[in-house]
RNA sequence: GGGCCUGUAGCUCAGUUGGUUAGAGCGCCACGCUUACACCGUGGAUGUCGGGGGUUCGAGUCCCUCCGGGCUCACCA
């Protein structure tokens, strides 16, 4: 039954009231019998990003799934079965970062579980995050604390979402660490694996000393940082030396060889000939290569395994060998690389051994002084090194096997198919089509997806080892799909026993767990059952829209786009809409390390969802929008024109109505006719996901429409029962029946508020305005925006007059064309003028107003 | 250095296929508690459309060039 019309209706209190209401009826369930019945085209099913569970939600992520909601909310309005899942991103690093501060612990996978254990701490964030301070426990435990922080995290996360109203199915919630979710991601590799797509290699790796894993391409992140150019001498075999600048001198233990450019005249002489590294003596070649820059340093430059990514590639071009320095945790390794052999030479390198790459390099620039290797002083510079992008320590490069997921970076016909794949996603807006393309040309190697780390998926295989104890890794053991999740790591190898780990002729599992996003990158397929319930599936994939915030196309756009290519051989999605990011007032990107992010939930409790909801509405798919929290202004008129609905409403329904009556009055139909134009825009707009047109033309012309239309009519609709005034009533209730539709997606509890007024039903499963509903036909004849032209001139002799807009008005003169006339007693009550005269002319002019000064 | 986006009123932004005097909201100034709304209403002022050049009868809109801002990739000896 239609609820009461409250006395005073306000926006206090609509998040909670409507949010239990949506749950109990179902509003945003997933239908799935009648998508059955209808088939896949009536299925709008939405790929949504899953949040980071244990990083906390800013502004940033409202706005954006606020323009996701807007579109579910647009085609489930125009009859589409809406498949509208939420899933928590919470394996991975940020959780076990997370869970280290907050309970002061650290994963030593070499510890026994221990049942009874409790953490030294809850909540503390602002620890020091040393491992000295943290307790190491065991694997077991710590993925246990993951566990139990991260659903913690998914309620809060749900409760903000359920405030902002987004009309999520809550039944399909996923998590990227359920065992379904583990299933869906081992059962993707091993079909990788079967097909030759996944792999493993003994190769150069980026690498992380802090949380010693490997990390891959897509996470990489260039920083300024201070460095030091420093002229080192290489001995000649004739006992002159050849000069070198360096910023990484401790890695000289690690010198492979020299290299310049083939067309540098200066070094020509030397390509082919040898010379001794400083302090260690090492012979190294001296080689060409056209990578080798010529007005770089000196010209010539020394060849490290690894200083940086370009040694790899001379490393790899040139076929050098490999002297490894150091280890896992950054620190000098205790074994001298190969070459330095003399006991002198070992002396040496000891002085290096177990320190951190800092220290060493202190050491090394002493050591190289006091020999007189060293050129001159160091020169200080800032260069740009890449960092892991949560790490705080620059990446090492160490050699490891790793598991790979072909990407096209040495494919070109799989880099091929991945462009084509983009250009059958429609991109909204569609210049973010290149950022993907960019990417996908750029890629310059395998997908890294394997990781040194704990709260994961495992990477589900094992190796058999060989009578001496060894793994043989390239004959590795998989399960059959119908086992997973496996951990291999605890659950012996099929056809083994528990008692053969470890043990020569038994097995090992494999400890590495995969990439976050290479779980995330099956958010399609594991919310939409793939593999499970194969009429689910079919009926959501390939899914209708993918929104997103930009940051993330060169991740988790592609990496999606991938895998379902791999997979399926078809794009995932037919759209993507992409939105831009949140600046600061000074235009700085919102970031965490910034200091600068806003949280949501104080933004939603002070102003209301509504508002919030407004202002990202009101921004265009790409494009970044400012956001000031000291002054949110498109948040305050968001809040603004959610009174007026609330206000307007009430008002109109408070005027006498008759069912069924005409619209027969001039100004009446004018305002319908204007107000079905606002529909085929609105209508228009939002199919091509653009939203904040469909916002700002509903919007400008709502205003019109309280502002001037109900001024207008608002003496006629008081009057007793009259043709004319129920035209007036009952052009109102018919507009604000379609503009709350309207408004519906971006306002959703105040449009329900309203609705229920006067509907059984939820305005959120209401259809679509449509032209066909508003009973006039044909253009606007302009006599609203006539009469508005009017009424601004009457409203200004007054205010020039310093007069009350109720002052009663004894004579004025209107002059206009002649069609206004059709709203003569209109303009005439709303002016309060006793004897209104037209006169005929081009120009709408407002003139001789006397005010009644007797009516005080 | 490459690619992409962007520069319109003090602020945040609209400006459709080039077409008269360039718009909105906020802020500002003035006025008004007008039988829905003071979480309000009414009126008003405000711009070399980043600079320069070109195409055109006509350019905020198209082309070239320069300058500024942002994102991104690359470079990293």
């Amino acid at each position: 039954m239609p609820s009461d019309i409250p006395e005073k209706p306000a926006l206090e209190g609509l998040e909670a009231h409507w949010g239990d209401i949506w749950e109990r009826e179902g509003t945003y369930a997933f239908d799935r019998a009648r998508a059955v019945e209808l088939g896949k085209d009536s299925v709008f099913a939405v790929d949504t990003p899953p949040p980071t569970a244990s990083g906390s939600l800013h502004i940033g992520h409202v706005f954006s799934y606020t323009h996701m909601d807007l579109a579910a909310r647009f085609q489930r309005a125009n009859g589409k079965v809406i498949f509208y899942p939420m899933g928590w991103d919470d394996n991975g690093l940020p959780t076990e970062r997370r869970v280290q501060n907050y309970y002061g612990v650290r994963c030593d996978p070499t510890l026994p579980y221990d049942a009874s254990f409790t953490p030294p701490q809850e909540g503390g964030e602002g620890t020091s995050g040393k491992a000295a301070d943290q307790v190491p426990i065991s694997r077991r435990n710590f993925v246990e604390l993951c566990e139990r922080l991260t659903v913690e995290d998914e309620k809060k996360f749900e409760e903000l979402w359920r405030t902002l109203g987004l009309s999520v199915d809550w039944a399909q919630t996923y998590r990227t660490i359920s065992d379904e979710s583990q299933r869906t991601a081992q059962r993707a590799f091993l079909r990788n694996l079967a097909r030759g797509e996944a792999y493993q290699a003994d190769a150069p790796t980026l690498w992380d000393i802090t949380f010693r894993t490997a990390v891959a391409q897509a996470e990489l992140e260039d920083k300024e940082m201070p460095g030091a150019y420093h002229r080192v001498s290489f001995h000649k075999p004739d006992g002159g030396t050849i000069d070198i600048e360096t910023t990484r001198p401790e890695l000289i233990p690690a010198c492979v060889a020299l290299v310049a450019n083939p067309e540098d005249e200066r070094y020509k002489p030397y390509f082919g000939t040898t010379v001794r590294t400083p302090l260690f003596g090492v012979e190294v070649p001296v080689l060409a290569h056209p990578l080798a820059q010529i007005d770089k340093g000196s010209g010539i430059a020394m060849i490290c395994t690894f200083g940086d990514v370009t040694d790899v590639v001379w490393w790899r071009e040139l076929s050098l060998p490999t002297r490894p320095m150091l280890g896992f945790d950054g620190r000098v390794m205790s074994e001298p690389p190969a070459g330095i052999d003399s006991d002198e030479q070992r002396a040496l390198y000891a002085e290096l051994a177990g320190k951190t790459v800092f220290s060493a390099k202190a050491r090394m620039v002493e050591l190289l002084t006091e020999s007189g290797d060293l050129i001159g002083e160091p020169r200080p510079i800032t260069h740009p090194v890449k960092f892991f992008e949560k790490g705080d320590k620059p990446l090492e490069i160490v050699t490891t096997r790793q598991w790979y997921i072909s990407n096209g970076a040495k494919d070109e016909d799989l880099r091929s198919r991945l462009l084509q794949r983009g250009e059958q996603v429609d991109f909204h807006p569609d210049f973010m089509r290149v950022r993907y393309e960019n990417w996908v040309s750029g890629l310059n190697g395998d997908w890294l997806i394997s990781r040194q780390r704990f709260f994961g998926v495992p990477i589900p295989v094992w190796y058999p080892l060989d009578g001496d104890g060894n793994p043989v890794f390239d004959k590795p053991i998989v399960p059959a799909e119908d086992q997973l999740p496996v951990d291999p790591s605890s659950q012996p190898a099929p056809g083994y026993t528990d008692d053969q780990r470890g043990v020569p002729g038994g097995f090992v599992g494999e400890v590495d767990v995969m990439d976050t996003w290479a779980t995330s990158s099956l958010t399609p397929q594991i919310a939409g059952k793939w593999g499970e319930d194969d009429e689910l599936w079919n009926l959501v994939f390939p899914y209708s829209l993918r929104s997103q915030g930009q940051d993330i196309i060169r991740t988790w756009l592609f990496s999606t786009v991938l895998r379902a290519e791999l997979e399926h051989g078809v794009a995932p999605w037919a759209h993507a809409g992409i939105s831009g990011f949140i600046v600061d007032p000074d235009r700085k990107k919102m970031s965490k390390s910034k200091g600068n992010v806003v949280t949501p939930q104080g933004m939603l409790d002070e102003h209301g969802s509504d508002a919030v909801r407004y202002w990202a509405a009101s921004s265009r798919l790409g494009t970044d929008a400012a956001f000031d929290p000291e002054n949110p202004k498109q948040i305050k008129i968001g809040r603004r024109l959610a009174i007026k609905v609330l206000n307007a409403a009430k008002f109109v329904y408070s005027f006498a109505h008759t069912d069924g009556a005409p619209v027969t009055e001039p100004l009446d139909v004018d305002m319908l006719r204007r107000l079905a134009e606002v529909v085929r825009v609105a209508t228009d707009s939002y199919e091509q996901f653009d939203h904040a047109r469909a916002l700002e033309t509903t919007e400008q012309f709502f205003w019109t429409f309280t502002d001037d239309y109900l001024e207008l009519v608002k003496e006629r609709a008081y009057r007793d029962a009259s043709p004319e005034q129920a035209s007036a009533v009952a052009a109102l209730r018919l507009a604000i029946d379609v503009f709350l539709r309207l408004l519906a997606p971006v306002l959703p509890f105040a449009t329900e508020e309203v609705w229920r007024w006067t509907h059984d039903g939820s305005i959120h499963v209401a259809p679509w305005p449509t032209v066909n509903e508003i009973p006039v036909s044909g253009a606007s004849s302009g006599l609203l925006d006539l009469c508005g032209t009017a009424l601004i001139g009457i409203r200004g002799a007054k205010t020039e007059a310093k007069a009350s807009q109720k002052t009663p008005v004894t004579s004025g003169t209107v002059t206009g064309p002649a069609l206004l006339a059709e709203a003569k007693d209109d303009l005439a009550a709303v002016g309060r003028i006793a004897e209104l005269t037209l006169v005929e002319s081009d120009e709408v002019a407002v003139r001789d107003i006397v005010l009644d000064e007797t009516a005080e």
